[in-house]
DNA sequence: GTCTATAAGTCGATAGAC
DNA sequence: GTCTATCGACTTATAGAC
């Protein structure tokens, strides 16, 4: 194994680039030698395929993307705020690398198991023993802070509010007339959005208010 | 315009097989001419280009589900049931045809007005002036139905919580063990979740439970 | 380590016979 | 309308000189 040589360093970041606007099959390894400043040929001494190459820009975006997420959760935070900050970071996170998303979805149909267990590395990394929402969120069921809500469903709703406005955007943007996560307002006001709706069903409330629900079948 | 012939019937059923599993990228042009039982020539002779003839696929299939959708939904319905009957049946919609959402998702990318143009086609052939949800969302504020909340964030928030599952199966399946779309109560309990926190938001309160919220900014 | 040149393969599209 | 055969463009990957 080589020192890390100023030519690999190069490459990775003109092949960052590349991917992440061009996606992996639209990416082209003479558009990622051209930036790189060397040509293609050494984009295959370094890295030995295109597969390889982009599995290596790809995990360590995630990675630093994942930590720069979860790394600032703090267990012991009120469950409130734990939340807060999770979805105010996660969204801010999305919005300050965008094509990322679109990096994520194509990788999740490849290799899906490889990326959970990229998040699992990062759990572990932040000193998490599994999905920090998943134990925050069973923690404060136990603690009486929130109603006991299935986890599991909980997480899948509060990740899709959060990804969902920036998958759909592009047409978004036509369905919903003035729909725009550039706004600069965008972030705050979607964060409230979603506590707001998330809060009041978990919350316990000091007097009931639900009627019993018939299921329909 | 030739007439409809068999042939045309049967290559457009080997494409909607073909992109459906593979996407657009992934599919060949061969392998639909094979399931088609004819060859790549015909192919160019009826449909000019892959890209018209996915096109082609893509819009007819985009707009069954759609209208599928939105087709049943009653104008008229309380605005619980109306919520019910749209969640309940876009998870149906979506689990029996799991492909088409990688479907969506390329062509979001390629061509999102396009896509969002046919939405409101579906929408005008439905009887409605505009998005169904939006409207009635509109509608039961203004009926004091629910509480004032924001029509957009609250359809971003409602399809996401929808589509997500699905989009991110594969991985989800690892990162939370046991979650699983197939699962045959798995519509009927995620529909439950999302009325279920849906509604506790939107709902007028009889007794106001709030304590009043300081933004943190 | 870095280059040029090209191999080797894939795939959409078309020409032309029938 | 349907076929066979092939073109032509493009892309990853490698061989081999320096």
């Amino acid at each position: 194994m080589e020192l890390n040589t100023a030519t690999e360093q190069k490459i990775l970041a003109a092949a960052t680039d590349v991917f992440l606007e061009k996606g992996h099959d639209g990416a082209r390894m003479q558009e990622i030698a051209d930036k790189a400043g060397i040509n293609k040929a050494l984009l295959h001494y370094y890295f030995r395929s295109k597969q390889k190459l982009f599995r290596t820009v790809f995990k360590k975006e995630a990675q630093t993307m994942l930590a720069s997420i979860f790394g600032v959760l703090s267990p012991t935070d009120k469950f409130e705020a734990f939340l807060e900050k999770f979805v105010s970071g996660y969204l801010q996170n999305i919005s300050a690398r965008k094509n990322i998303m679109r990096f994520i979805l194509w990788e999740l149909d490849k290799s899906p198991k490889e990326v959970a267990s990229w998040f699992f590395e990062v759990f572990e990394n932040s000193g998490y023993p599994g999905n920090p929402i998943i134990l925050r969120v069973e923690l404060a069921i136990k603690h009486k802070e929130i109603r006991a809500v299935d986890p599991k469903n909980f997480v899948v709703s509060l990740l899709g509010m959060c990804v969902f406005p920036f998958i759909a955007e592009p047409m978004l943007k036509h369905l919903l007339p003035g729909f725009d996560t550039e706004s600069p307002d965008f972030i705050k006001k979607r964060t409230r959005a979603i506590i707001d709706l998330i809060w009041s069903d978990l919350r316990i409330k000091d007097i009931k208010t639900k009627k019993p629900r018939k299921h329909k079948g």
